[in-house]
DNA sequence: AGTTGACCTGGAGTGCACTCCAGGTCGTAG
DNA sequence: CTACGACCTGGAGTGCACTCCAGGTCAACT
């Protein structure tokens, strides 16, 4: 199968616009032509786009998701760099859940204060107290 | 306790520009100021400091860290549409840790397979695959 | 034949969150 | 008394990841 832009963005997820952005950095490599010289996605790309927006969301920057591209054109020789690469993000990711569950207990602690105010229970304005407990 | 706006950035880990920034478009209240006309940053300074950071660790953007900011200076009658906002964040917070698992998911995966070349078990070059397991 | 709508290109513009800079003041150490 | 380092101000510059735009092509309706 083959998609139109429009329809890879739509099942993507990104817009027509960052779909040839992405093309223009190389994060892409050039799809497929239709006779009037349109784009045509194939399912491989769609794979790869959505696995490059695993990466996006996982905060890896642009750079890096141009090295991991890059090295996926030079094929199997590649294949310890780009899964060094993953193990780093895979770590880097674990931290960001790790501080994001840190952050969970902050906005838990504060909502309670809240929660507790509102029932009247006790007074302290609780953005007076910082976040000790 | 009064701390300089070095040892402000050193305990809050932010950069001194980015203190002044933060004051500038007022999601700090000015500091006190010492004889010298410098920064005098007090304990209270530096527990909404801390809070604040929570917050932008969390992806809050700044423009709602002002609304907050904005709200804790009208004192207690804005404790509901606080509440209001940290009830909102947490939840958002909430959502991206589920989402950063599901790309830990497919991070293991895909390493997964790496390994398995390594190994030599079989031969599929990883990013041929899409990530449909 | 004309109009429409989706697509094309190269390049400029945007929003965010800082970060840096020039030129100046102040208080202490030598 | 001067040299130094830490601080001050207003404003300009940066990097990132898009996002938008003008002007043009092409195939399909009416």
């Amino acid at each position: 199968m083959s998609y139109s832009i429009a329809e890879a963005a739509r099942r993507s997820g990104l817009s027509i616009d960052t779909l040839r952005y992405y093309e223009r950095i190389k994060l892409l490599d050039p799809p497929a032509r239709d006779t009037a010289g349109r784009r045509a996605y194939s399912d491989e790309d769609l794979g790869w786009l959505a696995f490059l927006t695993k990466l996006r969301t996982t905060g890896m920057p642009i750079k890096s998701m141009r090295e991991y591209a890059s090295l996926r054109r030079h094929g199997v020789a590649s294949a310890g760099r780009r899964k060094a690469l993953l193990v780093d993000q895979r770590r880097s990711v674990a931290e960001r859940i790790a501080e994001l569950q840190g952050c969970l207990d902050v906005l838990d602690y504060k909502i309670d204060n809240y929660a507790q105010i509102e029932r009247k229970a006790f007074g302290v304005e609780p953005d007076m107290e910082g976040i000790s407990a």
